[in-house]
DNA sequence: TTGTACGCGTTATCAC
DNA sequence: GTGATAACGCGTACAA
């Protein structure tokens, strides 16, 4: 302890070598004997001399970084993707920066720090969508990909790169389905009313189905949570189901806006004996892994989380790849167009993943 | 873009002033005229100019960063703590930086280059365990802490900080509690062979009661996960209360030494038609939220997650004070003895959260 | 093959 | 109150 902070030029002096080469020989350059090599590694390992990161950053150019900012790393959801982000990054060579943002930070911001303190290859923005701070977004030198995103309006969206589904479509196949299974008074269990997110997208397909099976949308069976961070829990969906059913309408069916929000939702079905899915089916959003394990097990509108996390990769590293041509040949200084940006975004299809939770009774 | 590169010097031309007025300015020295500030501000925010972190922590001593290391973060039980980190930190005014470490990388690997990169102040090892690396351990220059650690051996660790309940003990208790319950054939749902961690702890506790009552342990009904990475799954305990089911094996009650895998089992028995609480009773490991929503819900050893954490930060706080204090009364530079550590070592009492999924019978 | 000298972007110290 | 300058630890062009 309270030993002199080790530099690479206390090795050198330790190992009677110059600094540089001591710098070459942790760097695997191929002009160092190999004998330089061995005493400087064994010197290394003696004392357990680690190389400061921030001033091997300061000086480098690619550092092979790629972030990931999440908000609410909390969300299983999330998980099975930065599993697959971890994997995609190590098989080419780059690091995986895992960042999480607390919900009141801005996900601009950390960027931009971290852009410039990690040296950043490219960035991942997954779940929360930071289009509103356009201007920070253009200042990012690192290409960038919206994974799993809002994507309210495509036209606001044309110069981003982003890999999501379309959540109103999704939304409004749920609801399309319980209609089919024969049900006619369906609730949904959705966001705060001042959500602009993924929440108000799913509310909008619900309204969309009703309306195209000519039902006039009832009030009492809009299920808002109380506030935007209690939204996605299972907390919500189980004090919004009780007092639906306190509140006397009748309802037959509840699309649960996520999986999360179900699980509370059954809970409270089963403790007001509300039998599932005979008298009311239940239907989540987004295909958990332990969807497949509650009683009853639940049927819900799985997204195809690796297959996304793999294409927002893919786009990243093509835009990543893309960035060096470029700037091989001569910076053009041009800011990409919607036309040029087409070919990294992708929408994805979810699938309705049938159980126990929703009968077909028609 | 393809812009000169933002630096502070760029700044300081762009504004007419020195750069390392710029610098005070960024930094709220107190010596800086309200007008240059808020010239330099306008600049700034006009550029979009970010200042490089990796320059700064070169330059800086003390960064004021605390660390947290996670193995899994996907497992839900450490989420809730790293809330509490995030929390604790903000309002000490350390940032907090959440590494995610990957199965296969070496935590003390990470911490030690963390360290360098970061100027840590503190370190709080979540979950695995890290010391049988313990020559790299020693070389880390801050302060650490274990936390949700396996205590295997209380001498082992007598000179490390940590915060973690009893997993041998309360092992014990879930299964006394489970005889008092008036069950006999108690099956455990537990790691794999090679595990070293809390799992062959749990699995310690749950011997050591039927030693107690004198019973002979049954092979039988001794299930072990099939890999290491798969223990703490759902699907964990489907397959393997499935194969206990087919096994033909009499048992009463399961004890799954984590809730998730208590989910995999409750599930596994219904669609074997088996009667919770009633035919067998399952109890669980970790009292995680979702417990509570199951159905049935699920009786489990409750972990007291937020005091655990809280406590792990007020002994990683109080280390780094010393440390402090220590470095004005001249580096000691002495290692600390185990008398010292011990007002840094704390076990947590577990409790039994009593649900449906266990009856008393007796 | 190795050593010398410089600069990466920032802040602290010292002059003014 | 502000500006010049050195230093943080490292990698590399250049010289040897």
């Amino acid at each position: 302890m309270a030993a002199k902070k080790l530099t690479i030029k206390e090795i050198a002096k330790l190992s009677g070598i110059s600094a540089s080469t001591v710098s070459r020989a942790i760097n695997n350059h191929y002009d160092i004997s190999p004998e330089t090599k061995r005493r400087v590694q064994e010197v290394i390992d003696k004392y357990g001399y680690v190389p400061n990161n921030s001033a091997r950053n300061l000086k480098l150019n690619d550092a092979r970084n790629i972030a990931v900012l999440v908000k609410g790393i909390t969300n299983p959801f999330f998980t099975s993707m930065i599993k697959v982000f971890e994997r995609e990054c190590t098989s080419h060579n780059y690091s995986l920066v895992l960042e999480h943002v607390e919900e009141s930070q801005d996900m601009t911001e950390i960027a931009a720090l971290l852009e410039k303190e990690k040296r950043l290859n490219g960035i991942v923005f997954l779940g929360s969508n930071p289009i509103q701070s356009s201007e920070r977004l253009k200042r990012l030198a690192a290409p960038y990909v919206f994974c799993s995103v809002a994507v309210t309006d495509r036209k606001k969206f044309s110069r981003y790169a982003y890999v999501s589904i379309d959540d109103r479509r999704e939304a409004e196949a749920v609801t399309d389905y319980l209609f089919a299974c024969g049900r006619k008074r369906i609730a949904i269990l959705c966001a705060d009313r001042e959500d602009i997110s993924i929440g108000s997208l799913r509310l909008e397909g619900y309204l969309n189905s009703l309306k195209k099976h000519g039902i006039e949308p009832d009030p009492a069976l809009i299920c808002r949570s109380a506030s935007a961070e209690e939204t996605y829990t299972h907390e919500n969906g189980y004090q919004s189901t009780m007092k639906l059913v306190r509140s006397g309408t009748a309802f037959d069916a509840i699309f649960a806006i996520s999986d999360s929000i179900a699980i509370g939702c059954l809970r409270a079905l089963r403790e007001n004996g509300i039998e599932v899915p005979g008298q009311v089916s239940v239907v989540g959003f987004d295909g958990l892994p332990i969807g497949k394990y509650l009683v009853p097990s639940l049927t819900s509108l799985r997204q195809p989380v690796e297959e996304m996390a793999e294409a927002s990769m893919q786009a990243l590293l093509a835009m990543i790849a893309e960035r060096e041509r470029e700037e091989e040949a001569a910076a053009s200084g041009r800011s990409r167009t919607a036309g040029e940006m087409k070919k990294y975004q992708q929408i994805f299809s979810g699938t309705m993943q049938e159980r126990e939770s929703c009968r077909k009774d028609m």
